[in-house]
DNA sequence: CACCCTATACTCGGTTCCGGATATTTGGGA
DNA sequence: TCCCAAATATCCGGAACCGAGTATAGGGTG
């Protein structure tokens, strides 16, 4: 049976395990100290499942299990060979090939229509007043990590999720004028369906 | 138990049975013609879970079990009034409220500094021309229903996709340039790590 | 020094998901 | 008329996922 690519929590465990053995509850503390679970979704149930599929598929081994003070016993997991190929062709894959993916909101804006126009507005007004919220964060955390004398590749991922954010704030700005002014194809049926 | 809003295929049925009541099995053919499917994953294996959640939670009823010519049976399912309740809340829900989400490629570009800088370019560029036959696909397809009188607001979702397509080219140009050039901050520090 | 709160380190059970089977029927050509 | 491919309609078993629970230890407080 050959692993398959699909729980991205899988890439960040080989991407940590390639700097140093670590366990598992490790794993999850130095991902929340780096911000990368903003990146990557972390879930401790998650987490120990993705380990052990891991190490069946002898991506990883099981380098010691520790017994510090009186805790209880721990599993250390070291990268193998194996591991380390399928770290960087996973990770080129990623970058190279555009994942089909669906976007929640894709679906919900595909059936705007269902709504009265009235309403559609209202709901698309709330989103572009949290996306502007989400765009001040991003600026203001960027700034600091900037400040700090990180360099601007350890955060690459909030540069570009900056960019995709402000081209959706431009969509949905276009899309509230034209439902405001009717002047969006096909208004006068949406209109009339709602009476 | 309430229902979760998990899987955006229990919202394509509930405005699917909006229209009118239909059986599962159509309604997958319904999805496919009108190419929703490509905003919502369709799975003839969840379709079916997903069809029996949401009659357990009452939100759609089964009126009527067929056995039209000699074909297997099949049940026919209408929509309840908490059903399109449900239907109306989830879609403001999911216009208003900007999801958490994981995007694949947001996982392997924080990533990026595994790879020899050479590496990622290659990749990167990949990338590129991907997008760019995304793009004009969708150009196409769009000219097309256009051309064949349909209202905008009926492939309102692609207009959305093509333009964060075009941020995320935009920013992908960007980025292969800046790594070209040794621009990026952090590059040179990149360099020396994979040698 | 008794107590409690938080951090550590998992474990477990129920739900959901999904990729094939499975079983029947219709339509169309040889 | 017979046969086969495609369409119809669903089901099933195993994998994956996730949230909540468990159990111990250290550290601070009155």
């Amino acid at each position: 049976m050959t692993f398959r690519r699909t729980n991205p929590l899988a890439l960040a465990v080989l991407a940590l395990l390639s700097e140093r053995p670590m366990h598992p509850y490790e794993m999850a503390q130095t991902m929340r100290e780096r911000h990368q679970e903003e990146v990557i979704k972390l879930n401790y149930g998650s987490l120990y499942t993705v380990v052990e599929s891991l190490r069946r598929h002898e991506l990883i081994a099981a380098s010691a299990t520790q017994k510090a003070g009186n805790r209880p016993e721990r599993t250390v997991y070291a990268i193998t060979e194996a591991g380390t190929a399928e770290l960087h062709g996973w990770l080129r894959e990623l970058i190279a090939v555009p994942a089909k993916e669906y976007p929640r909101f894709e679906a919900g804006i595909s059936l705007v229509g269902l709504l009265p126009p009235h309403d559609a507005l209202a709901v698309v007004e709330q989103r572009l007043a949290a996306l502007g919220e989400q765009l001040t964060a991003l600026a203001v955390l960027l700034e600091k990590l900037a400040g700090m004398g990180l360099p601007q590749l350890a955060w690459i991922e909030l540069d570009y999720r900056m960019a995709v954010l402000r081209a959706e704030r431009a969509w949905l700005t276009w899309f509230a004028t034209a439902t405001r002014e009717g002047t969006v194809g096909g208004y006068d049926d949406w209109e009339e369906r709602h009476r």
